[in-house]
DNA sequence: TACTTTAGGGTAAGTACTTGTAAAAAAGTA
DNA sequence: TACTTTTTTACAAGTACTTACCCTAAAGTA
């Protein structure tokens, strides 16, 4: 009985895997380790370029338009640029991306209930609006 | 005004964004391209490891096993072992676990309306219980 | 002309994540 | 002894993700 293994092209998998799980779907959109976090940030309203590199300074500049970019393509982020010099370009949520809002609130609370189960000093910048 | 950027051990603004973020903190935890799909298989019951690998065809035993051992170093899944031979594993939902099945269904929900709104058909997979 | 600001592109290099393949351990059975 | 089953590990190799660094365009201003 030879089994029908591995006859996968290395990301065959992740595709089935996200055709199989919508909650791996989700992770495909939003999964990135700074996506969340760009995303949290938009919830508060419309936001330049500029503003949002100032708001995550961790960021580089390449993974936070190259998330815009994607979040823009997947149509979760809505890009609106003025022509004028210097360029004026604002960021904001979709219908979809406003949708996230549960989701992210969902883990923003699983969180909250995580590092106090584990008695761990909730990080306080947590708890402040973003 | 030479600019104080790159300052990073690389890894090291992943860490600095996790901390402030609460979001990044539960994506840190589940992540993974497959750990979101083992939960979805728990949510339903404790499950043996083989179980588990049957149920997930396109999972490689390895990543089964190193992400059970995450989850559990996380607290989130319980690993209960019989002393028979053969071995026999079961792993379960610990209660932060249990609790992380608002995030998943939201995320559900949200996939749902999400295809529903592209116009996508709806995988039939994601109809059926896990 | 030189310089400013804002939004982004390009490339190379490094790091993390996944996979494939092989194999070990343990107690019983043929 | 050789072989079974189930769970798990080790190692090497490949792929994807991130970063660092440098560069462009455009209009106004000194």
């Amino acid at each position: 009985m030879t089994a029908v293994k591995h006859s996968s092209t290395l990301q065959e998998n992740k595709k089935a895997a996200m055709a199989e799980c919508p909650v791996t779907y989700v992770m495909d959109k939003i999964g990135g380790h700074w996506k969340p976090i760009i995303l949290f940030h938009l919830l508060s309203g419309a936001k330049r370029y500029s503003e949002l590199r100032r708001a995550i300074p961790a960021i580089t500049e390449k993974m936070l338009i190259q998330h815009l970019k994607q979040l823009e393509a997947d149509d979760i982020v809505r890009r609106v640029a003025q022509p004028v010099v210097p360029p004026y370009v604002t960021y904001s949520l979709t219908p979809a991306g406003e949708d996230l809002k549960e989701v992210l609130y969902a883990m923003a609370y699983w969180a909250f209930r995580d590092v106090k189960r584990k008695d761990i000093t909730v990080p306080e910048i947590w708890t402040r609006e973003p």
